[in-house]
DNA sequence: CTAAATGCAAAAGGTTTGCTCCCTG
DNA sequence: CAGGGAGCAAACCTTTTGCATTTAG
């Protein structure tokens, strides 16, 4: 899906929501949908107000509120005390996060995600959501601390 | 594990690190040892005030982050704002959420464990940590909304 | 034109910290 | 008795909110 693309299928989202598609959100739903990593609030901000100047940062945070609620961004915490945001996309997928550089990577596993259910049913639960997230350092990093 | 060899292994840790046992320290441990749940730090601090009436809340925060970086508790966040605390036991453990009680179930599923290493390896990591978390409903809830 | 949305700044909630006094080892 | 630890309140940081003003539909 190209990034024009999400952005007309984000627009549609807030119609059918009955969401006025006002400029501040027009561009912050084009920042989102090019993005590729999953930024916080403040660099959601940053990138928003390269393109246009008139954006409160508490514009992005009722804006990132309500993207969540639609169902359109999905929030992270990886433990680095604030939020962070990433568009829900087609593809399901976790995160690897390395310890050292902070990076994120994502990726996918059938396997994993059928355990989960059995889990939850075994448990007595339906599974709504879940979270997974592996922290990890690269193989080929060279010993040290 | 009985609740006072918690404390005791608790009281050795501390010992170990050239840390002082205060009576704070002591009565924070004695707290966590015998806490099932997953409380936060106002919960730990309405606990140890009950055994003794003169620990303020910033000892509590203090303590609180000292036993998670001597591996003596784990911090979660189970997206309700602040950080959950459990001491690290020997068996490990991932965590099923009731979205609509809040409940927290504890679960074990070597099969997942195993998979998140080989996932990590794949990515050409070292796992060195990782956090599961299910959310879920009842089956036996009645459907509504 | 009217309800919804924005900007700004103040407030809130959780957590940390500076400083002084106290207590453990 | 010295240095780490505790209490208190102020500071911090992220996120939310009240209110006057602007704007989409």
């Amino acid at each position: 899906m190209s990034t024009s693309d999400e952005l007309n299928r984000i627009e549609q989202l807030c119609v059918d929501k009955g969401l006025k598609m006002t400029g501040q959100r027009r561009v912050i739903a084009k920042v989102i949908a090019e993005s590729d990593d999953h930024p916080d609030v403040e660099l959601l901000h940053q990138r928003s107000s390269a393109l246009d100047d008139r954006i409160s940062i508490a514009t992005v945070y009722r804006t990132v509120r309500l993207f969540e609620e639609s169902g359109i961004l999905t929030r992270h915490d990886f433990g680095d005390g604030r939020s962070r945001y990433e568009e829900v996309a087609d593809d399901h997928h976790d995160h690897l996060i390395d310890i050292d550089s902070g990076a994120v990577i994502e990726f996918t596993n059938e396997q994993i995600e059928k355990l989960q259910q059995t889990v939850a049913k075994e448990l007595g639960y339906r599974l709504v959501d879940h979270r997974l997230e592996l922290y990890g350092v690269r193989l080929d990093k060279p010993a040290k601390k």
